[in-house]
DNA sequence: GCCAACGTTGGC
DNA sequence: GCCAACGTTGGC
């Protein structure tokens, strides 16, 4: 029995945003190229597991809103695309290096919850999105956290 | 556009 | 295995 987790994951909203997520309903989270984050995928993330979808370079930057982790891990296709600027060289079909898993549609919020207002709240502190230099594009967040941010979200 | 923080690469 | 050089992220 496995307890549900929480995640973060970081889009630049030129590149995928809450409203193209919202408009597909479900997307595979590919083009990730840094270890750390592609083992929360491979290895940590559950089906079912909630996720806050956060726009990055962006105005506003923060919180925009809800999606579901919706499938087991796959390899990324882009890692074979020759054309792709995410293609690897060093990947292959029989032992790819790149996996996404798909993430589903929830809800977009009435408002994006800003990075202002997010160091706002006390019980945010801790949460590494908030710590300096804290650029990981898929990140944990505690059960504490994310009911912070629901009710956020609420208001 | 700047730049601090961080990750990756590759020579040794 | 060290670490300098380089590339990227992402807030501002």
């Amino acid at each position: 029995m496995k307890t549900k987790r929480y995640w973060l994951m970081k889009s630049e909203p030129s590149a995928y945003s809450i409203d193209d997520l919202a408009r597909e309903k479900a997307s595979p989270w590919e083009c990730v190229r840094n270890y750390q984050a592609r083992n929360f995928m491979l290895h940590d993330m559950k089906v079912g597991d909630e996720v806050l979808f956060y726009h990055s370079n962006a105005e506003p930057t923060g919180i925009a809103g809800l999606a579901k982790v919706g499938s087991e891990p796959k390899p990324d296709k882009t890692q074979f695309d020759r054309k792709s600027e995410y293609f690897d060289p060093k990947a292959t079909k029989e032992s790819p290096r790149w996996h996404c898993v798909d993430v589903n549609f929830v809800e977009k919020f009435p408002r994006v919850l800003d990075l202002s207002l997010l160091r706002e709240q006390k019980s945010l502190k801790d949460m590494m999105l908030l710590r300096k230099g804290s650029r990981l594009s898929i990140q944990p967040v505690t059960a504490e956290e994310f009911a912070c941010i629901l009710k956020l979200a609420a208001k």
